[in-house]
DNA sequence: ATTCGTATATGACAAATGTCATATCAGGTT
DNA sequence: AACCTGATATGACATTTGTCATATACGAAT
């Protein structure tokens, strides 16, 4: 009998999911958690054969509490909508034995888990094909300029929390403009979002 | 036996939800339909008893094919993420039998559907409470010019595109700074998106 | 009919944004 | 050691953005 955890906020999908798995003879759900934090706790004290995680959840991420249970001998596989490809190589970092998508037809998710359980690790192939994903041109400190941007802080602001001076902060601007080959930073926003480039 | 069909495009949770309200001794999921398209066509033929539709799909929204639908008999659940004030009124306009969130608990799916089958209306008490929705307090061309800027375009190309001097289109973006309470067009479109308001 | 409110439209002025030349520093290369 | 490259940092200058006073038009209220 394959013991599961699943992590997932919202709540229709947790509950479906449970429903889904529980038809499966040989699985079982044993633990439901809504955040990084609950699954961490849960994975600890009911030690299941695997875990599944979805990314985004309130207070701890998927992926911080994957990092967290990495070693615990419990496999992890991330279930989540985005294939961002920042976040499937830190997944990788982490260890994770499978990373599948929540566009992927629902009968994927038993022969996924049955799979891992066998040793093999399961990733969706559309990460695959993106693997040749186009890197981040920012460089650290451009990145935290244009993340302080998009959360509408104006130059001045930015200047004042990174103790640098207004000219600095708008040289940085003007780079990233010329980086992400858009002329204001409402379209280096936009782009940098839809490269999935945040965070 | 009620009769479903169910609509999502995202594929796991069309399975799981189909596998959740299968384990129901009442219900039958007699049809999936991965696009708004799909369940309009679906719910003609197999004339299910039920139709719970998100409504961010491709092709076709889940709100558009409630509204193709209405008259049939057919009781349209709206299933989806967002308590967007907009779509729950449009919703409502298509006179919709339903309108839960993805948040709510897996339990509740059944339960709404058995109580929709009474002829009584369910409405995720989220959006009663945000029944007190704020309106849009932009004018049309107000609303226009924040949607151009949105896509990035800057001051000069706006006017172009309306037909306007370029001095006009920057009052009405310091009219919709004030009307929105920002400092910049960045805030600006966030608050904007945050509020429901676009398109 | 005139007063009021609101949407629309414009231009003058001040402030913020974007460009460019320049400088330092830390690393690799030759 | 001299050279190159890339990241970081700054200020002078030009352009764009944001504010404000002002004007017209139209429908509703008095």
């Amino acid at each position: 009998m394959i013991r599961i955890v699943i992590a997932e906020d919202q709540k229709m999908l947790l509950g479906a999911l449970a429903a889904l798995l529980e038809l499966e003879e040989d699985m079982q759900v044993v633990g439901q958690a809504v955040s990084g934090e609950e699954a961490v706790q849960l994975a600890r004290t009911l030690e299941p054969d695997v875990c599944i995680m979805d990314i985004e959840m309130p207070r701890m991420s998927g992926l911080e509490a994957a990092e967290q249970l990495k070693g615990s001998g419990i496999k992890i596989i991330i279930l989540t909508t985005f294939a961002r490809p920042g976040y499937f190589e830190r997944a990788l970092k982490a260890g994770v034995n499978g990373y599948l998508l929540k566009d992927s037809p629902s009968e994927e998710l038993a022969r996924a888990i049955r799979n891992i359980m066998q040793g093999q690790r399961i990733y969706a192939p559309e990460l695959i094909d993106r693997a040749y994903m186009e890197a981040n041109p920012l460089t650290e400190r451009e990145s935290e300029v244009l993340e302080l941007m998009a959360e509408g802080k104006n130059t001045k602001e930015i200047a004042s929390q990174l103790y640098l001076t207004t000219g600095t902060v708008r040289n940085y601007v003007s780079v990233i403009l010329d980086k992400l080959e858009v002329t204001n930073r409402i379209e280096a926003i936009k782009r940098f979002r839809e490269k999935g480039w945040f965070k």
